[in-house]
DNA sequence: GCCTGTATATCAGTTATGGATATAACGATA
DNA sequence: TATCGTTATATCCATAACTGATATACAGGC
């Protein structure tokens, strides 16, 4: 029950609001408005990030060097507003890390048979 | 990607300190102090609650249906001031929906190659 | 009997979040 | 080109949640 691998150590507490922005910018590079949308998407609308938090995690991730601002995605000179962001390799491992805890948990809740599905699986 | 199945409504927001209260109820009933310690242990640490915390979440999770007060279990007689709390039918099924969303969380993390571990598995 | 640890409880200060509001640019369309 | 709804970033404020300090008291070892 040891920790094998030293986990990469937050600056500030990686609240669900924090993990799902980071989260959302896994893949591409995303901008703001998206990311308020896919989390609720992905979530299914149980999870609502507001202007309010949103714009002011992304700056805190931004200056916490987790995501950098990059140019818009090749071809897309669509909308001049738009300010598109990309997870760094600091906030990569980070994301990673947070992930590791939830699998743990998720294993766990496997064996204890906590899910509703999956009963004999 | 529509939901297969309706979520049970929780009466308020699964913060992830109520989260982890209620897990860490999920196999026995358990009192608040030893509650706590338990929390820290599984999360090696990185997730620690206070007393504030705990115990205003325990009144809420009570008032909310979600736990209710037991008896201590069998052949406990050793600490008076112990209050033992369990889960409820209706306290698991919300335990259970949460579970459910961070496993497709996990599933999607995987898909997406974004744990350091098991990168080839 | 005294001290440390266990146990519940409350309170105050801080931090995080959500909703309202502001501003403006975009796209469609009339 | 005027207008309207949507997209998009940004700030502010009220509320909600959390942390740490403090209080109280019992248990067990010495």
């Amino acid at each position: 029950m040891t920790d094998p691998r030293p986990r990469p150590k937050p600056p500030f507490k990686i609240t669900p609001v924090v993990f799902h922005v980071l989260l959302a910018m896994s893949e591409d590079s995303a901008h703001g408005y998206r990311i308020m949308q896919e989390i609720e998407e992905r979530t299914r609308g149980s999870i609502r990030v507001g202007p309010g938090s949103l714009y002011f995690t992304l700056n805190r991730l931004q200056e916490a060097g987790m995501i950098r601002e990059t140019p818009g995605p090749e071809g897309d000179d669509g909308d001049a507003r738009r300010k598109y962001y990309r997870l760094t390799e600091f906030g990569r491992a980070i994301l990673g890390s947070e992930l590791e805890v939830l699998t743990e948990i998720v294993e766990l809740a496997r064996e204890k048979r906590l899910l509703r599905d999956e009963g004999v699986a």
